[in-house]
DNA sequence: TTAAATAGGACTATTTTAAACCTATTACCC
DNA sequence: GGGTAATAGGTTTAAAATAGTCCTATTTAA
């Protein structure tokens, strides 16, 4: 079907949350599920995987939370979707040759890879930065 | 992850098959799935698919079997990918609106659905006519 | 020392995808 | 007309991926 994870837009809702709302502090998971109405738990998971990527900084303890870790305009949305899902495998041959019993005889592989690639393109065209201007409008 | 279903592949393969193997006759399901390599009855439904998009036409009965029901120039992959999966819907909002209980407060629909456009222009660029001097080559 | 937070492993439930199964229909050919 | 090889398509099952929960450990401010 072709349709991003739920982890990844809750992933990118939680940065462009921190890039308006959580400046100059860090916010809480906890705060971001209950203002963007979402699990706290899945969300946590989320996080986890941005703060791995660099993309977010945590603190831990009380008063802990996360704020970004880089600024909004050096973080892409193709860098949230790796962050969250991993690097990106349009064909399951990317994944590994052998997922594939017909690979030897495939020949749209190539195109394939293309494809994935320019798709990865677009993804890495946007950063939080351009994509909150144009949120704002 | 983002990655097409086999259903998508079988039924690009089996496209270009017909425009290159199966010029001036009909070719069963049973040739296309041994000499690719696949399940003939799952085959078989990403045939009927390709066929109710008009991309492929059958003749049944015994000799039966299907050909191209455009010419390659005029089917792109995203005619394929359409015929299989459906409508595209990056987001599950595209699908029903309430499929996603944060709807009303979601900031970066506008940009999902942009996005999701421009992968739409990328799969509508590529006909099977380019697709096979590419994989000539 | 308590409490509130992140970190992360392990598990479960749900949904989607892939595939198989089965019956009907069509039409060639003897 | 009957047998057979094909498409058409509905229903069911199996496998895999996604979504979500649960639980425990660790960190740190107060
Ligand atoms: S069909 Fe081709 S492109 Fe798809 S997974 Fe197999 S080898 Fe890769
Ligand atoms: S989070 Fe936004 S874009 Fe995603 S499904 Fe919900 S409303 Fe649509």
């Amino acid at each position: 079907m072709l349709q991003v994870s739920r982890k990844f837009e809750y992933g990118l809702h939680a940065v462009t949350y921190l890039a308006t709302k959580g400046l100059g502090r860090v916010v809480t998971v906890k705060e971001m599920a209950d203002e963007m109405g979402f699990s706290q738990e899945f969300l946590s998971k989320a996080m986890q995987s941005l703060k791995r990527a660099g993309i977010a900084a945590s603190v831990q303890g009380v008063k802990g939370g996360y704020r970004l870790g880089k600024a909004p305009e050096e973080i892409t949305v193709a860098d949230i979707a790796i962050a969250i899902e991993g690097e990106p495998h349009l064909v399951r041959c990317g994944v590994k040759a052998d997922r594939c019993e017909i690979f030897s005889s495939c020949h749209h592989r190539g195109y394939m890879n293309i494809l994935q690639h320019k798709i990865q393109a677009l993804l890495d065209e946007t950063t939080i930065h351009t994509l909150l201007k144009e949120i704002e409008r």
